[in-house]
DNA sequence: CTATATTGTGAATAAGAATTCACATAGGAG
DNA sequence: CTCCTATGTGAATTCTTATTCACAATATAG
């Protein structure tokens, strides 16, 4: 009996938190509001006090994980001004981030979280295009510097460049994390950058 | 009332298609064996005649698809001798593969499929990797044959060819088709083959 | 042709989940 | 201090699913 009232503001926080946490060890599949609840240490029914509904909970944990993304690329932005450093960098966390949270790969590029959910679909959609275009900008602007190949187009880098967080993480989660992603990225990231740079 | 009785093997086949059919359109939580029954034209009890449970639905539908993609490497190696042009053929395909079987990405690399049961994870990691290796080992015949760099690492590589294929894939899906998975592997094909060749 | 194993049916079971609701209580506004 | 509202509780509801089972019909071996 904690009895321990806390408002609104702090329990979304921390049922936004247990949910992605639960994500993280048994996937969609184990998120039950009964077993977020459990982590809070609420009953099933107080989760409503919080969220309208389940898909809302899952909301919430998307906005986290994109908030950070997010805040990752500003901050490397912020960081330094080449573009190769600064892809440098947010790959390297974006890596962090993932081995930090397994969930989020497969959150995000998977179907486990919008199955049949259309409005979350778009939402997802929306979020990848944002995080795609902020990389394909920091591209162009290395364009304009000279620094990368102007013959390649910055789309289909920006693509390219998930290209090698993406299968990376997977088979780290799915090798129960035998494969080594960091290293990944860091091979992949000199070949990568090689074939950008300007001759 | 077909009353119409077809042997196991039959069937097998028939619920395994009709489970991967569902996944394509429905996702894995579309996935329920009253569905799958219905497309068989079957009643749900009637699929454990020839599965002993869902689970093993769910792993036939994995055989078909490792069998296609496994298929589809021989096909490439035996169309032509040239690394670059197996590779290409493989690309393609692959692409052309996931374009009519929606599911096939999201089954290989998420965890849709495997949430919670180790053994298919343990499974599907077996495979992919023998899909990874066979990749590998065209690359390592290039580089033997000089048409491909030798400082790169045959391993990277493979899944950095992933990465072309499988971001592309999900971003195809996720945005109902609007981005052009064919069209970026296309593009992203040119700028990796050109940071493969030798000098 | 007929006996029997194989395949199909419909109803029942059982478990798990989301959600609702009437009731209880803590904590801040006044 | 005292209400009243925001939170928390536990039971009940409703729904979906996988799975089982007794029974029926078919195919096929002999």
């Amino acid at each position: 009996m904690s009895i321990n009232k806390l408002n609104t503001e702090v329990r979304r926080e921390q049922i936004a938190q247990a949910a992605m946490n639960l994500m993280n060890t048994t996937g969609m599949k184990g998120l039950s509001i009964a077993r977020v609840a459990k982590r809070v240490g609420l009953v099933p029914s107080a989760i409503y006090r919080h969220f309208e509904s389940k898909d809302q909970v899952i909301d919430a944990v998307l906005d986290v994980i994109f908030d950070r993304l997010m805040a990752n690329v500003s901050k490397a932005c912020k960081a330094t001004n080449d573009p190769f450093e600064r892809l440098k960098l947010i790959l390297t966390r974006h890596i962090s981030l993932i081995l930090e949270n397994h969930a989020i790969p497969r959150i995000i590029f998977s179907e486990e979280v919008y199955g049949g959910n259309v409005d979350r679909k778009a939402k997802l959609n929306r979020k990848i295009s944002i995080y795609l275009t902020e990389i394909g900008k920091i591209i162009q602007q290395g364009q304009h510097e000279n620094r990368i190949r102007n013959d390649v187009d910055s789309d289909t880098v920006s693509v390219m460049f998930l290209g090698i967080i993406q299968p990376a993480a997977i088979l780290w989660h799915i090798s129960n994390e035998a494969f080594d992603a960091a290293k990944h990225a860091e091979i992949a990231w000199r070949i990568f950058k090689q074939s950008l740079e300007t001759a």
